[in-house]
DNA sequence: GTGTAATATTTCAAGCTTGAAATTATTTAC
DNA sequence: GTAAATAATTTCAAGCTTGAAATATTACAC
């Protein structure tokens, strides 16, 4: 079941990887950071970040320096705890993910079109008690 | 759904990432590689590698290029195709597999254990129809 | 108030991963 | 038989990812 599990989960990582690299010039680890921030578009801070898309601190970091050096991105200083920094969708961040969303969302769409309504809910069911055993 | 699927083979991975460092010091790719060569005893050629492992043909070369230094895996040049080479596991490849295996299946089997059988059942029969779209 | 622990982020080295280009070898169409 | 297409592998640059160490700041115990 886990080896499935790994096979179909990476097909449709590669498949919409690829979906992003050709039609939208971009990447899944940045999509991934956009999408967090388009959810939360008052901004987050890096460690949130982190947790929401279950990757270290180091990556996050470095992902963010990239969207802020095109601009997709603005990094603000917090004003109550010097330690931490919001993170938030610049204006053209914001256009641009819209852009990219629906077209994204059709992707996935399509790769799940296999699946049945009730096959979706019977995953959606088992994938939720599935979370963090630890 | 998707977003669901993604959390949880990438909580999944991250466990057995850490698991593999810290009990065995190796890694969930050098894993892999190793659990497919074991399955294949005979040995593979790199493309069927990278096939079984859904990576790039780039990918699969170093980290078998790596586990070779450590002598875990082993090179051989086809005799009647000179592009093809075969890889497949040395005995010390093989019995570091072999005390890992038991361990690293005990872990998903942790990992999994709030799910009944019907659910791993139901889980694998989804699965099984939902690959390749492409 | 001071020292210690905890928290937030970045930096760093090492390894992973990709896609494209390069290399070498085989097959196929003429 | 030869040229072109196809195939197998490696190399390469760029980007991703991790875990640990470093830095800076805040919270807490006393």
């Amino acid at each position: 079941m886990w080896i499935r599990l790994l096979g179909v989960t990476r097909s449709a990582e590669t498949t919409l990887r690829e979906f992003l690299r050709v039609k939208h010039g971009t990447t899944l680890p940045r999509f991934d950071v956009m999408a967090a921030l388009f959810r939360r578009r008052d901004g987050v801070t890096m460690s949130e970040l982190s947790r929401m898309l279950l990757v270290s601190n180091g990556n996050a970091t470095t992902v963010v320096d990239r969207l802020e050096q095109t601009g997709l991105v603005r990094r603000t200083p917090s004003e109550t705890d010097r330690r931490t920094v919001f993170v938030a969708l610049t204006p053209e961040g914001v256009a641009q993910f819209e852009t990219l969303a629906a077209d994204h969302e059709a992707e996935v769409s399509r790769l799940f079109s296999r699946l049945s309504e009730d096959d979706l809910e019977a995953m959606t069911d088992i994938l939720k008690r599935m979370v963090a055993v630890g």
